[in-house]
DNA sequence: GTAAACAATCTTGCATACAAGAATTTAATT
DNA sequence: AATTAAATTCTTGTATGCAAGATTGTTTAC
């Protein structure tokens, strides 16, 4: 009948924890989930099972699961790591752009011109995640593409909050200028390095997160 | 009594994969595997999903799962990856060592030295583990910390099988020396660089791995 | 003899059932 | 009135049952 149960819960509750549908800290009910998708408990726990693989949520034995609040102090650390793999990634795709890779990067690119220039904060969101995805691809590391997917998806929902800090959608768009000019130019390591600094949050940008973060 | 049964039942099974008693390719039969381990097909299939999203195994719909094998290339792969975080954690490392973190890695350190000498390769094997356990944790990004363990764990069997290949022992803690050398002197740009070139698998090691997956 | 189609069997996917451990409420004692 | 203990209720963890898709084997037709 349908495709694949499990799969299709797992990506609903997903979505549910990434777009604060389910808060942090809350617990998830097994049969309050099956009632509300129609479904019996077994495949509600493995989706679940699944999401305490992917470190979204936490079950403690006995006592149920419930949503990770990760806290700005392990936000923080994931995009450390987030720049460094991404920085990665931009480092091999200096190194082993194709012709296709550019021409992906090149539209992505100009799709963010676009939003950007109509000051359009979701749309640019969107066409964002394409340009990265694009970067990825072109490493031509199919496992790093993977994990940076993975994490980037992750951090989905802060990345969200910081492109609406105030003028963040121009300097966004203006750094990747530069990351597709040193990308094109073969230039790993400022590739790497304008990637990384693109990604990271420092200094003021990490209280911005903070104090967003408390007060949502 | 056991603390709990899906969990046990996954580390049974990973530890099955990764010693190469499930080999790859294999097909791995949810009741075959229930009536051995003395419990239902439901635990066992948690168990599963759970590996599944590890990587370690791949569930086909209605067909069942089997040992992912990876091949050459994708392992090429996560070392890249594994190579890039590992001296990430040494370039923090190096910035952020505290003097716990130093006596922990002298300690891993001594004990290479000894099961190095000794010529002894699986108790190099461990003390290996734990050096790099120790700098990872002296990275003090617990979020980075994990996710090298997690990768340092699934390419375990190939590491082993590198570490079979003549001399490779000696020659990997003479590494170890330079890496000590860089941290303690908080050279983060060197312990990077060392790190990487340790971790990673280029040219003739390639060749050896190649060599060495395919006669197994 | 080979190939295709049909049937029997096996295996997975989800639902339901049952048991055991938490949580909560109520009752009793100080 | 408060605190503790017992009992009831609720929730999770595992087993079993049943239906639908996959696999395998057999038979038949060319």
């Amino acid at each position: 009948m349908s495709e694949n149960v499990v799969q299709r819960l797992r990506d609903e509750i997903e979505n549910g924890i990434i777009s604060n549908d389910f808060a942090p800290g809350e617990r998830l009910d097994e049969v309050q989930l099956a009632t509300r998708f129609g479904v019996s408990r077994t495949p509600i726990r493995e989706a679940l099972m699944q999401l305490n693989a992917i470190g979204l949520v936490e079950i403690r034995p006995r006592r149920g699961a419930i949503v990770i609040d990760p806290g700005p102090h392990r936000i923080f650390e994931m995009f450390e790591v987030m720049a460094e793999i991404e920085g990665m990634a931009g480092s091999l795709a200096a190194r082993r752009l194709t012709d296709a890779d550019r021409t992906a990067i090149l539209a992505a690119h100009a799709d963010c011109k676009r939003s950007s220039s109509a000051g359009d904060s979701d749309a640019y969101y969107y066409d964002n995640e394409r340009f990265h995805r694009a970067i990825y691809a072109a490493s031509h590391n199919d496992f790093l593409s993977e994990q940076c997917v993975a994490l980037h998806r992750r951090l989905q929902p802060y990345r969200r909050l910081q492109l609406r800090v105030r003028n963040r959608v121009a300097t966004s768009f203006s750094e990747h200028d530069a990351v597709v000019e040193a990308l094109f130019a073969g230039d790993a390591e400022r590739a790497r390095t304008l990637l990384r600094q693109h990604v990271s949050i420092q200094g003021e940008r990490f209280s911005d997160l903070v104090s967003t973060l408390s007060r949502r």
